[in-house]
DNA sequence: TCAGTAGTTCGATCGTCATCGTACTACGAT
DNA sequence: ATCGTAGTACGATGACGATCGAACTACTGA
């Protein structure tokens, strides 16, 4: 197994600002539509986005850094998952809000 | 009187992108926090904010044409207040959920 | 062990945007 | 009229970040 948790603050750490600068890019709203799918979490890889694979892992990493989502590995794979709880925690409804954008 | 709106999208011209990106700018974000404390709007220069009037002025443009608040004259000032209505029903909670974080 | 796959990291590039100062407009008051 | 005040518009600058390709790491399976 030894699947492990990749680097992520902790609930206190994280900060309205950058989870809005996170949620304020089309690329990465796209990844957030596509975990909130997906509640079990959802390899890196699947999500269909226009553009390349190390763009992909840096909107990845900016995610997980604001505190949207968290990752573990699990063999090569990568598997993440939106900080339901967490955002709905610190900013009850915002997460609910955006999703309910019609696009 | 001569009151005029300045010019802003209708409700179903509002993005949730211009919108998340609007608010995922310190300075802006003080400014929505400013006018959620003032229902009944907000002189622009009223708002403490540590850039100049030009930077200020680049800012509330912003938020008005991500549809985030309204702007009217009066006189030589221009109040601004918040598009509650049109963000609770395009988004319900998202407003909310922001201004609920304790900074 | 070796090849293949999933994903990251690094450095470079390019575009966008936050910021400023200056010049301008609009309105009110004297 | 003209002066002051509130605010905008414009052009320049600098910083940040989205993007890419290439090199790298880590794990799986043959």
């Amino acid at each position: 197994m030894a699947t492990k948790v990749l680097p992520q603050p902790e609930r206190d750490e994280i900060r309205v600002e950058a989870v809005l600068q996170a949620l304020g890019e089309p690329v990465r709203l796209t990844i957030v539509r596509a975990l909130a799918d997906n509640p079990a979490g959802v390899c890196c890889g699947e999500i269909e986005l226009p553009v390349t694979a190390s763009t992909r892992a840096h909107h990845l990493k900016t995610l997980r850094e604001a505190g949207v989502l968290s990752t573990h590995t699990d063999g090569t794979r990568r598997i993440s998952m939106l900080r339901r709880e967490d955002l709905e925690a610190l900013y009850p409804g915002l997460l609910t809000g955006i999703l309910s954008a019609k696009q």
